[in-house]
DNA sequence: ACGAGGATGCTCT
DNA sequence: GAGCATCCTCGTG
């Protein structure tokens, strides 16, 4: 299971969270063993991208773009773990893209679990033990990763990205990002069509948000 | 099968 | 105080 390179994030996102598709996600663990997974769904998050962490709004004073604190690791150096905690209950994990001083992201939404399980089965709650790692919130509990990886380099042990044990060419499908409000007219999401693992959540129709109350 | 709503904490306004 | 790159539970069919 070889790790991918700091060359292969240091490229456009699009490119590395459609190449990601069938790669491995590879978590060592203390006891000894390891959990592995193959990943069948991912976005990409870009840097004039109002979606991304990395955006920045305008103050309407000064002129000036003010971007968020967390947004400075998106423009850090490539293929570090960017990890962090959403809805104040689920940790989601992403890999930093493009070379150092330029934004980018991708996340890993789903993966397949490959080797591991029990691991993964006893890191998930009591009965909700067969939908170990579709959805990107679920497959931080299976691996159990947290912002202990945050800034991690994910091409070294023991959490990181490698080639796949058998490189099969998956088909690859887009569709607009889930979960987001803004940037919804952009098909910058990639999975594996008709694979078991890729997470329920249905993407809306693009440029459409759905609000409470409405629709 | 599917939809609505709540939990929960951090960042930014 | 609002808004989340989510998941789970509990309704209704």
């Amino acid at each position: 299971m070889k790790p991918l390179t700091t060359e292969f994030f240091s490229r456009p996102t699009l490119v590395v969270a459609e190449e990601l598709i069938g790669k491995a996600l590879v978590r060592e663990i203390d006891a000894g063993g390891r959990l592995v997974g193959r990943i069948v769904e991912t976005e990409a998050y870009l840097e004039d991208d109002p979606a991304s962490h990395a955006w920045g709004v305008r103050d309407k004073s000064t002129g000036e773009v003010q971007r968020r604190r967390r947004g400075a690791i998106l423009f850090g150096p490539p293929g570090r773990a960017y990890i962090y905690l959403n809805y104040g209950v689920y940790w989601l994990l992403n890999v930093v893209t493009e070379p150092e001083g330029e934004a980018g992201a991708v996340l890993i939404r789903a993966v397949e679990p490959l080797e591991g399980l029990r691991f993964m089965r006893d890191h998930r709650p009591e009965g909700k033990r067969r939908d170990l790692t579709n959805g990107p919130g679920k497959l931080t509990q299976a691996f159990d990763i947290d912002d202990r990886f945050q800034l991690h380099l994910l091409t070294e042990p023991p959490l990181f990205l490698g080639e796949p044990v058998q490189d099969e060419d998956l088909p690859v499908a887009t569709s607009s990002r889930i979960g987001i409000s803004k940037g919804r007219e952009h098909s910058w999401r990639f999975f594996v069509p008709g694979n078991d693992w890729v997470s329920p959540s249905k993407p809306g129709r693009p440029g459409r948000v759905r609000r409470k109350g409405e629709g």
